[in-house]
DNA sequence: TGCGAATTATATCACTCTGACATATATCGA
DNA sequence: TCGATATATGTCAGAGTGATATAATTCGCA
């Protein structure tokens, strides 16, 4: 499942253009799957290409066309076949988990003005989610959001029990390299 | 961090070769950081350029040259420089969840196979990373693979009880496309 | 009414990284 | 003895990011 199938996929749901493509990905996918313009438009392109997609380019005054793209059946098809691959395992790239590998190379206020900016951040998407509680009205939106809402509620707790064992730390600065 | 940036700061712990750098990933961070040969390689080739790290080569019977990396003064103030940056958002993909949007257009059996692996999956990194729990005995590595274990148990707990969600979906198929 | 910021909209590009492949040899279990 | 796994380094096509470019509109605020 690339970004190219992705968007397919989100075709399905009704046609959209590059940019609409990507705010969809920013408001509803965000906390397990991003793509940049970069990777998107790219994708529309090499799908009208292949035939799984149709585009209508709709003049605008001064802007630039909006080009509103529409799946076609063998797209259709393609993104079922899609849907019948397994799904390969998560990605994850946690810079802020790797920074913590070394806390004891950093100061205890270094450590703890992470973590408290890790909990900040945690908080404000946690936030975010309530109030797009309300919007997720099919099961299977309660169901993306929940689980969203159920690993960063884990983080959460975690960090806010176990920071001490990283801020300690740094009291101990003085062990030898083994 | 980077990948270069984050083989450097694995060079602190003491000298490696780049396959022994790619098991540190895969055996202790690969909850949350993966990095291939294709990427660990040319890092370690890029940072010698740079005079971050010095490269003993051991000749070997037979195999190829065993290259030993270790990190120069200079390397280690380029690592402590990059502890004091601020670490970007994670940044995950996860291909199951994408899925899992579309479980409506999936026979109720192919949605329920999905789930089953994936919890099988997560129960087997759990068991694994129980394996693992008696080696951590710093308390950085309680906090790191304690982070990994909250989050994986979470998972499965959502999982367990809100699989109907996405189960029950398929039986309302008739729906149109809005 | 006027000004800056945000939004709408498409696109390119250098760079990073993956995943598959290539190349060897040794060692371990069945 | 034979296949699988481990040791060990490396390349490369292709995927994707993040920054940048361009340009008009609309929104909030003073």
């Amino acid at each position: 499942m690339d970004i190219r199938t992705l968007c397919l996929g989100i075709l399905t749901m009704g046609d959209a253009t590059g940019y609409e493509i990507k705010k969809f990905f920013e408001e509803r996918l965000s906390h397990f799957y991003e793509a940049s313009f970069g990777s998107i438009y790219p994708a529309l392109g090499k799908m009208t290409d292949d035939g799984w997609v149709r585009c209508s380019a709709q003049a605008q005054d001064g802007r630039p066309d909006k080009k509103v793209y529409t799946i076609t059946p063998s797209g259709r098809m393609a993104f079922l076949d899609a849907l019948g691959k397994d799904p390969r395992k998560d990605r994850i790239r946690s810079e802020f988990l790797a920074m913590m590998m070394f806390s004891d190379l950093m100061s205890t206020a270094r450590v703890s003005s992470l973590i408290d900016t890790r909990i900040a951040d945690l908080q404000s998407k946690l936030d975010e989610m309530d109030a797009c509680a309300a919007d997720a009205t099919t099961p299977v939106d309660q169901f993306i959001l929940g689980f969203g809402q159920a690993v960063y509620r884990a983080e959460m707790n975690y960090l806010q029990d176990n920071r001490h064992l990283v801020e300690a730390q740094a009291l101990m600065s003085g062990r030898a390299a083994e």
